[in-house]
DNA sequence: TTCAAACGCGAGCGATTGCTCGCAAAAATC
DNA sequence: GATTTTTGCGAGCAATCGCTCGCGTTTGAA
């Protein structure tokens, strides 16, 4: 049941995304309400529910942009460069500097992708997110670890992102003249733990 | 203002507790009402509030009992061994095992300790648990590599705490003939930092 | 046996939630 | 200019939340 949108329709439902975005990086997923929200965005809680039919919708919506941007700049980082021979450091380099660096920028992208405990319905609103990074993930890991079963790859790539998820509220959340050594961490997890599967 | 209890409220009071732990495994934190909890002590709302003065009591009380079994248990894994020169397997085994088998038998535990996105109440009721934690950790710190400087023990250390809280739930969900291969990659992540630690 | 304190109940209060509805203004379509 | 559709509002509904309160029952001490 799609409806015809104007311009101004879809500039407005970027404004809820965005405030919707702030909301949940500052109140979290559940205390951010939706009229709550809609305030943030300036306009009436009505108005909201014209756009997007629940709460959930709005936090699907939202993942479905994150996924967007996050893919593009995922690719950029990635333009044509061999992930099969590259030099593990650099590897990291390229995949978690560029991560950090998206998380920082959209703090609220933290309420929908790291949370290990996720509602139901937010489950299933940050799935999109949850199967990019699995997917490129366990892309990287077939390139590199061409001996590793698919079970066990599969296996792999969830501990990658898990570990990922939960160190970098770590970084996000140092001040800033700790931040590079926090992210030095993250590297050396995520390094020592790539190190011990091919060898 | 300490009340004078009867030794039936102080059974009342362990019922409530086992019924709150039951339902924050089950729903969560915030979705596990007073109410919800009072029905599965199977008591009145009103009565709940005989013994605990909020819900957030409720999950302090909680917390502490936690971590009174938890320190036992971490006790008796480690009965005058000697951590600075065990051999990093058994270390791993000693620790990682009676978590693991914690967690397991406990399943409310997760909800007051493995979640990285606290709301403030209950970051502050399950910080009992966090220090618990962090001080184990870097006392086997201290023993194993006495060359790192404090600050970088105590930031390594809430890795090392982090990197459990995150892969725990992976270990839990599990179907139970998956459970050991997920078990030996919680250990070889932890393995593989705290190696690249000494080396 | 008396009596204050502890235990127990459950209707319901005040606040908050996600969301609806009736209606008006603005824009697109004819 | 007439009509339809989209946009916009904000009071407020039904449900839920943590928690209270009035009142009755049980218990232990004197």
């Amino acid at each position: 049941m799609e409806r015809r949108r104007q311009a101004r329709g879809e500039r407005r439902m970027a404004e809820i995304l965005d405030a919707a975005a702030d909301a949940f990086a500052e109140l979290g997923y559940e205390k951010a309400s939706t009229n709550a929200i809609a305030a943030r965005a300036g306009i009436s809680p009505g108005s909201l529910y014209q756009f997007f039919p629940s709460k959930e919708a709005v936090a699907r919506a939202l993942a479905d942009r994150f996924v967007a941007d996050m893919t593009t700049a995922h690719a950029s980082a990635f333009g044509g460069a061999d992930v099969a021979e590259m030099d593990l450091g650099e590897l990291l380099d390229r995949v978690v500097d560029p991560l950090v660096a998206f998380n920082l920028a959209n703090p609220g992208f933290k309420a929908l992708f790291a949370r290990p405990d996720m509602p139901s319905a937010l489950a299933e609103s940050s799935q999109p997110i949850q199967a990019a990074m699995l997917g490129q993930v366990e892309a990287i890991l077939g390139a590199r670890t061409p001996g590793l079963a698919p079970a066990d790859r599969a296996r792999s790539a969830r501990v990658l992102v898990r570990i990922f998820q939960a160190m970098t509220p770590l970084v996000t959340a140092a001040a800033e003249e700790e931040r590079p050594a926090e992210i030095a961490e993250l590297k050396r997890v995520l390094g020592g733990y790539l190190t011990s599967l091919s060898g």
